[in-house]
DNA sequence: AGCACGCCGACT
DNA sequence: GTCGGCGTGCTC
C-alpha cells in the first residue's frame, strides 16, 4: 500500500506529492489526513497523508517511519479545502494544512548525535563530549567551534557517532494527578499510631467514590503533599494521570439566557435563512443591519436551529477577546456545547478547545479568523459577524480572507453562510445588489429605538474662534452634560495613521528608522523611540540629529495625552484609559470593561477597540476627537474605513432606554463618509464610494493583485520587479491593467528594499497559472538569494 | 528547507 | 597536493 504524502518542507521545488511505502503493520491504521515521519533523503521530516493508493511509479518507494496521530487531524474535507486554498492564495500545501492544525500539534524536527561506538575510539577532542551520556543535541556542539565540527564529520562518516533525526511536538497534553485508595489497602499493615495525619487522610479516601484530583485532595481532605506522598509509598493510595482541558473560562459563570421573542422585522430576516437551513441548500446571506438592530439574536437563534437538526456552526467575531459581552451571549445561550478560539488563549489552551471540536464534545466554535478551519464534520451554519472588519484576512502567507473559505465549506456542507454587519465591506453590498448573495436587510433597532442623534463640529471653525484644545465648545458641553446625569460617555481617538513621530520645529527633521524607511513612534513610558516595524529601538533625542538645535518635539496625540488634557478641562471626571498600553496583560481588557459596566468611570477613552461591540445602557454619549485621522492614508479603503468606523461607534450610543448622541469632530466635515454618519446613511454612502470606486478602477468593479517584490540591494529590487511587469504585460489580457514597478508605500523594512507591482483585472482565467510562472522563473533567487516575491490575490494593506 | 555533490582558489 | 568556499540539484 502506497501513502501520498505532503511533506514538511515550504519550498516551491517539494510542493507536491511524494509516495511512500506503508509497512505492513499499518496498514489499514494510516489514513489519509493523519501526519507520518518519514525519510526525505538523509533526514526525517514530517508529512500529512492526503491519499492512499495500490499503485506508484516511484521505483523503490521508501517505507513510512513513524506514525503521528492515532486518528486524522484533517479531514476529508480539510484536506480538500487546503489544497484549493493553496492554488487560491498560491501557497505551498503544506503551508495550506499547518494552518487547519492548532500551533501545538506543529513540530520540530531535532538533530541528535548518538555515540554509536567505544569512546576511546573517538578523536581526543570529542571524547569530552560524550564523558557524562551518549546522546547530545546538534545545536549544542554546532557554530561554536569550527575545529570540533570539523572532527565530528570526520567521526560521523567513520560511524563512531550517528546522526538521529528526532520529530517532535511542541505542545504537551494537560494531566493531572488522581488519587484513589488502593485495591487491597485493607490488607496492608496498620498505619503507626503517631501517623495521625495519614489515618486522618486514609479516613477521607474512604469516604469518596472515586478517584479525586490531587487538588481536591489537598483542599477538601485538608492535608498536605507529604501526607499523600507517605501514603502512596506505604502502598495505601494509588495515583493515576487523567488528562484535563485548561479551560480559559473556568472560572466565569454564564447566566442561561432563553431565546427572545423575535421583532417582525427580525422574524422576516431569519425565515429565508431557516429554510435554507431546512432544504439543505447553500446561500450566502448579508445580514445588513444597522447596529442594535438585533443581529447577534439572529445568529443565536439560526445556531439553534441548526444544532436541533444534528449539525454545528462556526461563528466567526473580529477578535474575539475585544467583545467579551459577545462571548457571554452565546455561552448563555449554549454553554457547554461552545469552543472558543481567539488570540489570547495560550498555545495549549487553544489546543484543548481544539480537541473538544475534534471528539465532537462541542457543536459551537467561536473565534477569530483561523476558527473558520475549525474540524467539524457536519456543519450547518457558518455566521461571519462584521464581516467587513479587515482581521479576517491575512496579511501573512496564506494570504487568505475567512469569507472565502467559510463559502467554501458553505458549499461542500450545502449550508447558509451568514454575513453580517451594520456597515458591509463594499464588495459583499455590491455582490448582494447583484443577487450573489442574499441581501436580508434590519434597518430598524429593536423597539424601534431611535438612531442616535450624530452632529460634527467643524474643527477649523473651532480654532478660527480661538479654541485651541482638543476638544470643541459642543464636545465639552456634552460631556459636563452627561457627568451631570450620571450617564457615560465613550471618547474614541483614532489613532491609526496618525502616530506620535519626532519632528524638529527649526529644520522640520522627523527622526526616522536606520534600517526601515519610517519615521520613529514615541514612546513616553520609556521615554524611547521605537520603529514599529523591526522593532529598532532608540533614545529619545535631546538634539536634532540633522540641525543640531533643541528644539525638537514629539508630534501627534496619544489617548494618554488626551486623557491629561480630559484632566484638566473636566477633573471631577473618572476615566478609563483604553489603548495597547492598558489591555496589553491577559484579562485586562474584560477587566476595563467590566468596571465600566459597573459605572466606576463616567468615560471611556480608547482607539479603535472601543469601537465595537460594546452594550452599556448608561452609554449615551459617543465623542470622536478626530474623525479624519484615517482619511489620508493612500488606500483606496480609507473613506470606507472611516466611514464604518464612524458608524460602529455612534451604535454605542443610546442602546437602551436613554437616547444616545454622537459628537464627531473633524477638519473635513464635508467629506461624504462623514457626512453621511449624521443620518447614519449607508445606502448613500455606498452609491458615493461605488462612484469612486468605477471612476478610479478599483474592487469591486475590478480584482486587484499586489506582488511585493524585496531585496537587499535596490538594483536587484527594481530590476526583478521590471521583468514581473514586463512579464504581466506580455501574458495578460490587454484591458488587464498592470502598475507600476513603484516603491512600497513602505520601501524599506529591516534593511530589505521593498518594490511593488499591482495588477487590475476583471477576467484573467489563467491568472494563477501566469503568476505561479513568475514563482517558478525566481525560484532560483528566492532559494539561495535574499529575493522574496510575495503575491497577495486580494489586498488589504498596501504597504 | 537541508544536504550532498562537485568544481575552483589558498593554505598546512 | 588538500581544505573549504558556495553554486546546482535532489529529496518518494
Amino acid at each position: 500500500m502506497i501513502a501520498q504524502i505532503i511533506v514538511d518542507v515550504p519550498s516551491s521545488q517539494t510542493d507536491r506529492v511524494f509516495d511512500y511505502l506503508i509497512p505492513a503493520e499499518w496498514e489499514g491504521v494510516i489514513e489519509p489526513g493523519m501526519r507520518v515521519v518519514v525519510p526525505f533523503g538523509p533526514r526525517k521530516i514530517q508529512g500529512f497523508v492526503i491519499g492512499l493508493s495500490d499503485t506508484t511509479n516511484v521505483e523503490k518507494p521508501k517505507p513510512i517511519f513513524d506514525l503521528l496521530d492515532a486518528t486524522p487531524v484533517l479531514t476529508t474535507e480539510l484536506l480538500a479545502l487546503g489544497s484549493w486554498l493553496s492554488e487560491q492564495t498560491l501557497c505551498f500545501k503544506v503551508s495550506a494544512y499547518q494552518l487547519m492544525i492548532p500551533a501545538a500539534l506543529r513540530t520540530k524536527v531535532k538533530k541528535e548525535l548518538k555515540l554509536a561506538d567505544e569512546l576511546h575510539q573517538l578523536a581526543p577532542a570529542l571524547q569530552p563530549l560524550f564523558q557524562e551520556r551518549d546522546v547530545m543535541a546538534w545545536t549544542e556542539v554546532i557554530g561554536q567551534n569550527k575545529a570540533l565540527a570539523k572532527e565530528l564529520k570526520r567521526a560521523i562518516k567513520a560511524g563512531h557517532i550517528e546522526v538521529h533525526y528526532q520529530v517532535e511536538e511542541k505542545g504537551r497534553k494537560k494531566t493531572e494527578r488522581y488519587l484513589q485508595l488502593a485495591a487491597n489497602y485493607e490488607k496492608l499493615e496498620p498505619l503507626p499510631k503517631r501517623a495521625l495525619k495519614q489515618a486522618e487522610l486514609l479516613a477521607f479516601m474512604e469516604r469518596q467514590t472515586g478517584p479525586l484530583s490531587m487538588a481536591r485532595v489537598m483542599a477538601e481532605g485538608q492535608t498536605t503533599r507529604q501526607t499523600v506522598k507517605a501514603l502512596l509509598d506505604k502502598g495505601y493510595l494509588q495515583e493515576s494521570e487523567q488528562e484535563v482541558y485548561r479551560d480559559p473560562l473556568a472560572h466565569v459563570e454564564y447566566e442561561r439566557t432563553e431565546p427572545l421573542p423575535l421583532t417582525e422585522k427580525q422574524a422576516a430576516v431569519i425565515r429565508p435563512i431557516l429554510s435554507s437551513l431546512d432544504e439543505e441548500r447553500h446561500e450566502t446571506f448579508l445580514l445588513h443591519g444597522v447596529t442594535g438592530s438585533g443581529k447577534t439574536e439572529i445568529y443565536l437563534q439560526a445556531i439553534d436551529h441548526a444544532l436541533k437538526q444534528g449539525k454545528e456552526a462556526i461563528v466567526l467575531v473580529p477578535e474575539i477577546s475585544l467583545t467579551p459581552q459577545m462571548v457571554q451571549r452565546f455561552k448563555g445561550r449554549f454553554g457547554s456545547k461552545v469552543a472558543l478560539l481567539h488570540s489570547a488563549l495560550s498555545v495549549g489552551e487553544k489546543y484543548d478547545e481544539w480537541r473538544k471540536i475534534q471528539r465532537r464534545e462541542v457543536q459551537v466554535v467561536v473565534g477569530a479568523r483561523s476558527a473558520m478551519f475549525a474540524p467539524f464534520t457536519n456543519v450547518g451554519i457558518i455566521i461571519i459577524d462584521e464581516e467587513h472588519e479587515t482581521s479576517y484576512k491575512q496579511e501573512e502567507n496564506p494570504r487568505y480572507h475567512a469569507r472565502d473559505v467559510a463559502i467554501f465549506r458553505g458549499h461542500y456542507y450545502n449550508c447558509p453562510v451568514i454575513l453580517g454587519s451594520a456597515t458591509p465591506s463594499l464588495e459583499s453590498y455590491a455582490r448582494a445588489q447583484k443577487q450573489v448573495y442574499h441581501l436580508l436587510p434590519l434597518t430598524e433597532r429593536v423597539h424601534s429605538r431611535a438612531m442616535p442623534v450624530v452632529e460634527i463640529v467643524d474643527m477649523r471653525e473651532e480654532l478660527r474662534r480661538g479654541n485651541r484644545s482638543m476638544f470643541s465648545v459642543r464636545l465639552l458641553e456634552a460631556l459636563k452634560d452627561r457627568l451631570a446625569k450620571n450617564e457615560q460617555c465613550v471618547l474614541l481617538l483614532n489613532r491609526r495613521g496618525y502616530s506620535t513621530f519626532v519632528m524638529c520645529r527649526d529644520c522640520g527633521y522627523v527622526a526616522t528608522c536606520e534600517h526601515c524607511d519610517i519615521s520613529l513612534t514615541y514612546h513616553r513610558s520609556q521615554h524611547a523611540l521605537k520603529c514599529h516595524y523591526c522593532g529598532h529601538e532608540e533614545r529619545m533625542p535631546q538634539t536634532c540629529a540633522s540641525c543640531g538645535s533643541e528644539h525638537i518635539r514629539f508630534f501627534g496625540s496619544g489617548t494618554q495625552k488626551v486623557e491629561e488634557e480630559l484632566a484638566k478641562v473636566l477633573p471631577e471626571a473618572r476615566v478609563i484609559r483604553m489603548d495597547i498600553d492598558t489591555t496589553r496583560r491577559k484579562g485586562s481588557h474584560e477587566r476595563l470593561l467590566s468596571a465600566f459596566g459597573r459605572g466606576e468611570a463616567d468615560i471611556l477613552l480608547g482607539t479603535q477597540m472601543v469601537a465595537k461591540g460594546l452594550d452599556f445602557p448608561r452609554i449615551t454619549l459617543v465623542g470622536v476627537l478626530a474623525a479624519d485621522a484615517m482619511l489620508h492614508i493612500p488606500d483606496f479603503r480609507s473613506a470606507e474605513r472611516t466611514f464604518q468606523l464612524l458608524e460602529q461607534v455612534s451604535g454605542r450610543a443610546g442602546r437602551h432606554e436613554l437616547e444616545g448622541e454622537v459628537v464627531i469632530q473633524s477638519y473635513t466635515p464635508e467629506h461624504y463618509s462623514i457626512e453621511h454618519v449624521k443620518a447614519h446613511d449607508y445606502e448613500h454612502f455606498f452609491q458615493v464610494e461605488m462612484g469612486h470606486r468605477r471612476q478610479g478602477l478599483y474592487p469591486p468593479y475590478v480584482f486587484i493583485v499586489l506582488i511585493n517584490v524585496s531585496h537587499p540591494e535596490i538594483t536587484k529590487v527594481i530590476d526583478v520587479t521590471e521583468k514581473i511587469v514586463a512579464f504581466l504585460k506580455r501574458e495578460l489580457a490587454d484591458e488587464t491593467i498592470v502598475l507600476g514597478p513603484v516603491a512600497s508605500p513602505l520601501a524599506r523594512i529591516k534593511d530589505r528594499y521593498r518594490y511593488q507591482c499591482m495588477i487590475k483585472y476583471r477576467n484573467e482565467p489563467e491568472l494563477r497559472q501566469t503568476l505561479r510562472e513568475i514563482q517558478q522563473h525566481f525560484m532560483r533567487d528566492i532559494n539561495q538569494g535574499h529575493l522574496q516575491v510575495s503575491i497577495d490575490m486580494h489586498p488589504y494593506l498596501f504597504a
